[in-house]
DNA sequence: TCTAATGACTACCTTAATGTAGTCATTGAA
DNA sequence: TTCAATGACTACATTAAGGTAGTCATTAGA
């Protein structure tokens, strides 16, 4: 029970530019250095972000990545939305071909409550939460 | 975000067993018709579920599946640990490797907070729900 | 005692997620 | 104007989860 590997991987790229200036660029080089995350599968995770307006991104030379928007129109939802994270309300907890609007799966209440709680979580944070409260990575 | 395919499938095999009767015995091919799981793969779950204590087998004619104790005592979390589901409060929404005693992933209270309710819904909510409840499926 | 019906076990195949390699396109600075 | 440093793109390789095939072991009943 947790999010993917990329989702992780862009929870956390978000965060260390944010908590290393978000006015700087960084270029994908370092970033794969500090967040040991692979090199090319790190590029392939900044497309991605860069596609879903998260980080803006310069190319040639002295080129690289910076933050999009303000800290605070960013929420960690998005980020998981634009890395393809599905979070959608109407996949059940059992699959989605058990569930329609007669019936409903055994778990189907309870699952949805806690999986709402988790998907408020996940649109109400925003970035410079984290800044705020100085969290260290 | 959802359990994994075989967890699913756990889930429901023993509910389908809750929900039609308890006491009876259930074989491998009826249960995989009735609730579309291919038939090996179920065996396959079936064995981790005897594994786990959840189920009881008898081979040979006349053998099958049954229900290896009172429904009260059993819990959807025992279910998902039979079948190696990770919920351990250990890991991290970002990968073990970053939250230790001395510091936290950037998302780490909040996430543990919407997990640990899941979790209790998981530990909380025995197989006896469902019957008291009427629930379809 | 045989045998058909069952679950258990082992090894393999398939698919999707994860990760890698190579090349192309862009651009600032020498 | 050249070129080195950068990100973008495409295709492939690896790994882990999901799923299948074949055979063995057990057992109730004829």
């Amino acid at each position: 029970m947790k999010l993917n590997n990329t989702s992780q991987y862009a929870i956390r790229i978000v965060a260390y530019i944010v908590q290393n200036g978000s006015k700087n660029k960084y270029n994908a080089k370092d970033i794969s250095k500090k967040l040991s995350i692979p090199y090319k599968y790190l590029t392939k995770i900044m497309s991605l972000l860069v596609e879903g307006n998260i980080i803006l991104s310069s190319r040639g030379r002295e080129g690289g990545y910076n933050i999009a928007k303000e800290l605070s129109e960013i929420k960690i939802g998005d980020i998981l939305e634009a890395v393809k994270e599905s979070l959608h309300q109407e996949e059940c907890v059992l699959g989605n071909h058990l569930c329609n609007k007669m019936e409903k799966c055994i778990l189907h209440d309870k699952w949805l409550f806690t999986k709402n709680s988790m998907q408020e979580m996940f649109k109400n944070t925003t970035l410079d939460d984290f800044i705020a409260k100085g969290v260290q990575r």
